[in-house]
DNA sequence: TACCATAGTTCAATGAACGAACTGAGGGAG
DNA sequence: CTCCCTCAGTTCGTTCATTGAACTATGGTA
């Protein structure tokens, strides 16, 4: 939990938002599942993340019913995890938040752009498309490499990002 | 910092903003900020951090250009902390996250609702305004209290959002 | 039978957060 | 001049979370 006994007592809308993503790793989590990550071995690879951690923010996100934990497979069992429709609503948050730490921490120009699947355009920080308009919902997007990216890493979901791939489609 | 070593092998945006914004406390400083808190014992009476971590916080939020710290009295010396432009362009994804929380995680209705200032109308999670239909920038936004606020606390900062407040305006 | 893949759990060591006490600079009252 | 107060921190011992490596469990494949 991110703030502990503190919960009740901040009264605020935020607070709460933050005690179900604002812990170490979570948001990466999430941005991972929105790019359509769904196995465990694939986010332990592409966030190097230790395993006890990765299991607990799993855990934590389908409590909180961001994500949905379910079998794709009986034999071997295996489950993948899934974004759920209060999690696709964090879109416009982590959206905003990737827009900013480009704007203002990144030397390279843009890592990543996204782009309206109905017309081609890019949208903005809020998630608006330039050309039509409209509140792009994320299964209307699509992610492309921008040139701000380095591509060093060479896990299956990296390796995947590095041509233009519609969000939420399963990767690899 | 928030991701440790992890910031370079990361190669995205969300995790860069995430070694500024992304630890403990550190967003809700930047809430109260907004809201208009600039005093240390203000953040703490309102925040109930511990001392040493809000000190902390708020040098790396100076550090990374979010908070400029300045002295607004000389005998005694006092300093003071303010939102940067860099610090205002994080209205966007601090309010899409307090929305979602509101959406998502408040049973009882929303704790502060955000005006328009110059029309009066009620502005959504991506800062657009129901009225104009225009993006607001924070220094144009007015908080209220909402239906589902509590008001337990009775620090200066919350007694002051107990009535209307432009945002950014000195509290208390 | 031996080996491999996936999805975890367990555990010792390290690092961060917590809360209480302390520091320091400077009023203001008596 | 002395005592007490405020504000803005720092210091420090305890507690809690994260880390990375090793281990477990289930079942498939050679």
């Amino acid at each position: 939990m991110a703030l502990g006994k503190n919960y009740d007592a901040q009264d605020c809308s935020l607070a709460r938002a933050l005690e179900v993503i604002g812990e170490r790793w979570t948001l990466l989590v999430v941005r991972d599942a929105m790019y359509g990550v769904r196995r465990f071995g694939d986010f332990l690879a592409h966030l190097d993340i230790p395993r006890a951690v990765l299991s607990q923010r799993l855990a934590t996100l389908v409590e909180a019913g961001v994500l949905d934990k379910r079998r794709y497979q009986d034999a071997p069992p295996r489950e993948e995890y899934v974004l759920t429709p209060v999690g696709h609503e964090l879109w416009l948050p982590v959206l905003a938040l990737a827009e900013w730490g480009e704007r203002h921490l990144s030397g390279t120009g843009p890592r990543r752009v996204f782009h309206h699947l109905t017309c081609g355009s890019r949208i903005d920080g809020a998630a608006r498309c330039a050309a039509c308009g409209v509140q792009v919902p994320i299964g209307e997007t699509e992610v492309r490499p921008g040139p701000g990216l380095k591509g060093i890493r060479n896990d299956p979901v990296s390796v995947a990002l590095r041509t233009p791939h519609r969000m939420l489609h399963p990767i690899p």
